[in-house]
DNA sequence: AAGCTTCATTAACACGCGTTAATTGATTCT
DNA sequence: AGAATCAATTAACGCGTGTTAATGAAGCTT
């Protein structure tokens, strides 16, 4: 094992202190070193490569230069999640041009407190982002408590904690109600996952208060609960086409369960949107080069990675941001799975109808 | 700012010294503490909610307890990687059972030497796993030189580091044989990436092998090159079928460029596999339910996460495995996007054969 | 009772850096 | 010329822990 460069050597062969080192790394504009002098400790430090090592920095300074993103999802979700690439792309375009690095953990359920108060109060991390924690997160008080620098992706109803999210309500009705326009009257819905996460429970209250407003009836029997893949996504449909229940479309809470709802419907000699329509949410990349075109809500993800990062690198700092609670924009892409309600299938639906008035 | 508690507080509270305390959370077998101090210990910590700070344990020990994965790809391309959550998720596997955090970094093209030195030399991390390096990769040299602890996934021609990977140039040469053997003569190629990734060259390779072993024709006319996300896949087709050459398959070098090469292909009014059979790579859980089910190479993602993790593990340990370069098998999944070509299809192309021989 | 061994604990140093207050040297002011 | 100001640098302490060598305590042998 060599002997590693500190910044005593760097001092040494420069001709100066580790303070000036230490100043230079560091440009700190309250203290003036010279342009020569600060040219001749880098040269030095350029010689014998030298790396400030991190973890001294952090112990002295108080400052990891480290924030964590936190997922209360199984693995097994997590190889599934087709978000995440977006929100790692996202979060790394912010973090890497201020020199800061991003951790990345899971926790187990049941061990969100002791996770998040390990991460942050032994400074491995200085702020941490959770992605879409569920509803009954144990953790989320006491990081409010503690002031722990944190945002959430998503929305946790109960907690004050300072979040960026979509309004995945009325989004869901924005979507919906494009079914409705269409014409179609029997609508079902297939979740994105389990309703204790809340982007889950949100938008299928969308989903509820569109058919509310537009004076349809609620057909509880049209509701299934998928699990982020889209393996589930097509159990769901299957269950759902099995049921025997009568309806026209589909929402879907996300497109990755769209996907496999519509392999179901493809598998069950259906076509889409002839027989039935279909909408999804998250407007992933994939999304435009499905079959057919997934009509979707666009999520910005990117920007939703961006903007939680940002807020909470002013958090670190102490700074209590006017907005501690951001909600980006929506909009619904419409592409090739939906379309007007034939008008043989509203005449059948017409007829089903007859047995549920 | 509240005080911290450290160590010194529990030794206080427990009655102990501080030393005593440190043997106790690092439970070194080789020092006696009795089984009641150790209790008295765990006890103060637990009432002062005490946790060890991150940095100074790593300045002390030297050791950071933490992995670095690190990717050369620009955020863009990294937002379309669905091969990424799997990667992740099976990386989590591992450092969560071990106690050590996992790092995500982005190295720019031009800064991987610099990125790859700061990142261990500063013992930000102990370790690194790189994801998909591009041949040209400067920095591979430097970590080699160092002997720091470092896997690739995926192989770089030139290079003696660990690595993981599965056999790409084999697994291709499956996969277009699967097309020969269905009929398909005329085959296309569109590749996973730039070719100075070596997966995309490797996977290229296997198909010129397959159909040169094959006896039959190599037509560079019917190689594209698609650069990672589904977007260039359909560009890469619809570029393809523009140039009106004449194939029944296309042999695509991802899952995700397939989307896009499917979408091509059914926005041009054919149907797969009745006009055109098409084979992805990775097997992504998505494959499955795409329109129609896409046969692909089955890739071990989460196997090679877990391995390459394992691997750099015993490498930080200093322990030399005897296999420091591990192949993982791989499978061609059968699904409804291949079929035999038709008879038609075949005359079809036996009379336009004849302008080529 | 003195010496030896084993077990349990501790004092003291090291890790590499940030930061404050103090020091030096040069320059300007009275 | 001496005092006062300012720019540039440094000595010294602290961050919270791991670890080695040393210290006690207790049991055993002779």
């Amino acid at each position: 094992m060599e002997k590693r460069v500190t910044s005593h050597d760097v001092a040494e062969l420069a001709g100066v202190s580790r303070t000036t080192v230490s100043f230079v790394f560091n440009d700190d504009k309250q203290y003036f070193v010279r342009p020569e002098t600060r040219q001749k400790v880098r040269e030095a430090a350029r010689k014998l490569s030298y790396y400030p090592n991190a973890s001294a920095r952090a112990l002295a300074s108080k400052q990891a230069k480290a924030i964590g993103l936190i997922m209360t999802r199984d693995p097994h979700y997590i190889a599934a999640d087709n978000f995440l690439p977006q929100i790692i792309g996202g979060l790394l375009d912010v973090v890497k041009e201020r020199q800061i690095s991003l951790l990345i953990e899971w926790v187990e359920p049941g061990e969100q407190t002791h996770t998040y108060l390990s991460l942050t109060q032994a400074k491995h991390i200085d702020g941490m982002i959770l992605l879409t924690p569920r509803f009954d997160d144990p953790g989320l008080k006491a990081l409010e408590q503690l002031g722990i620098p944190c945002v959430i992706m998503g929305q946790v109803p109960g907690s004050n904690l300072p979040f960026v999210d979509i309004d995945n309500c009325a989004a869901a009705h924005m979507a919906v109600n494009h079914l409705i326009e269409l014409g179609h009257t029997r609508i079902a819905c297939i979740t994105n996952a389990q309703l204790s996460y809340s982007s889950a429970s949100q938008r299928l209250l969308g989903y509820r208060q569109a058919l509310v407003d537009a004076g349809l009836d609620l057909d509880e029997n049209l509701i299934r609960e998928a699990d982020f893949d889209s393996v589930s996504g097509y159990a769901a449909m299957q269950n759902l086409l099995d049921s025997g229940s009568n309806f026209s479309a589909v929402f879907a809470g996300s497109d990755t369960v769209a996907l496999g709802v519509m392999a179901a419907i493809h598998e069950a000699g259906l076509t889409i949107p002839g027989d039935i329509s279909i909408v999804g949410f998250d407007d992933i990349p994939e999304a435009a080069h499905y079959y057919p075109g997934l009509t979707s809500v666009h999520v910005p993800a990117n920007e939703i990675a961006r903007q939680s990062c940002r807020l909470l690198m002013h958090l670190m700092k102490g700074e209590a941001p006017e907005d501690t609670s951001i909600f980006l924009p929506t909009a619904l892409i419409s592409r090739q799975s939906t379309c007007e309600i034939e008008r043989s299938q509203k005449h059948r639906q017409g007829e089903k109808l007859v047995h549920f008035t």
